[in-house]
DNA sequence: AACAGGTGTTTTACAGGTAAATTATTGACC
DNA sequence: GGTCAATAATTTACCTGTAAAACACCTGTT
């Protein structure tokens, strides 16, 4: 999936999704494998950007499995869409989100971390926890120390103000997700969380996959 | 969902995640809403990066409801692991991803596009859509002629080489994202299509939901 | 026909990320 | 005890995206 972005952006609009599939995943009794048109009826009769652009591809290459589209492309643009309304509380609070997750980590592992650990952490390279650690600095949102055995590490904590800001931010994201996921029902809330952990089992399980 | 990051990341390991919730979703027998755990046993007890997440923040936050995240954290962390496998083959052929996401515009709409409608179609903005185009036209992968009638306006359209390259690229990323939906059975997929779609269309469908 | 306002595209200045090199320091080995 | 490889963090050079301004051109009005 891919052919189509589905990272925020300034507009909004429609778009998104790629892959294909070549009908080879069988049980196809329709021209629909994987619940494809399905997913657009249950889901209140409006189609949805991956719906159009799948559609799309498949006039273009009728020979290709779009299926893998239908889950690939809603995934990347329900990401992007919710990362964009999550973006603006937290640019209100003069953070962006990389800041955040940043504090977060500090905040939810409950104790210091070493800037390799925050790299790790929040899946950002060395250099750019240190350059937002700088600025983080400067706002006095969090300080460091530096570790007496081996004086190469350092150490980052939280300072108050940057535990409060965190702790304000946190309960209006969730709020915005649970008021998204009112959507579903609970056993579609359940179940969409079993299945995207079976997902991303697989995704982040063996190293690379058969490989690509 | 946050305070983890999620995207791309140089490195790879752990972490992911936010939200939170209050408990009031109700409906919670064990402390589990939502099929937290059941999430995490369904798919083979390996715990994932987003369970360990929620697990510090549920610690740290015993009063918050952290049933979102296990939702929305997974589908950020999906999306960033699988942009990220996705990228590689893009790189190999010497293109971004927002680069190959234009051509596949082209591609898949099958007709020339205006640059504003590149940006609509790929969730840009106008100033990266004009930055693309001059690589790509020097690069001889897209080509441009202005309109006769209104002069503002231009037409882009794919050469040969950009056609066959999107052409070649779709069915590796296709058959890349059949690998990994293959974890899941047909049932599976079908579900987690209509699921993504009715959620899609939730954040799709008004323009900003009761506000954030 | 001139102009006001709108639209399509590009330019500018800047913020932030990355890869690769750099610095500082440790620990292990001979 | 000195050298070497490994590790932690930072610096550097560069690239890309964005917001806002600038440009170019169109259109309806008077």
């Amino acid at each position: 999936m891919t052919a189509d972005n589905g990272r925020p952006a300034p507009g909004d609009a429609t778009g998104e999704g790629d892959a294909t599939d070549g009908g080879a995943t069988g049980r196809a009794t329709t021209g629909d494998a994987d619940g494809a048109t399905a997913a657009r009826e249950a889901a209140g009769g409006r189609e949805d950007t991956v719906a159009a652009v799948v559609r799309q591809w498949r006039s273009v290459h009728p020979e290709l499995d779009t299926a893998p589209m239908e889950i690939i492309g809603r995934i990347n643009r329900c990401a992007a869409l919710l990362q964009q309304a999550e973006d603006a509380p937290l640019r209100r609070a003069g953070l962006s989100r990389p800041e955040f997750d940043l504090l977060g980590a500090l905040r939810r592992t409950g104790h210091e971390l070493t800037p390799s650990e925050l790299a790790r952490e929040t899946f950002s390279s060395g250099a750019a926890v240190t350059k937002r650690l700088k600025q983080l600095t400067e706002r006095a949102l969090v300080e460091r120390r530096g570790d007496t055995r081996d004086r190469r590490v350092a150490h980052v904590r939280l300072t108050d103000a940057g535990r409060d800001l965190v702790d304000g931010i946190l309960p209006e994201q969730l709020a915005y997700e649970r008021s998204v996921l009112a959507g579903l029902d609970g056993d579609g809330r359940g179940e969409l969380a079993v299945l995207l952990c079976e997902l991303l089992g697989r995704l982040e399980g063996r190293p690379g996959l058969p490989r690509t």
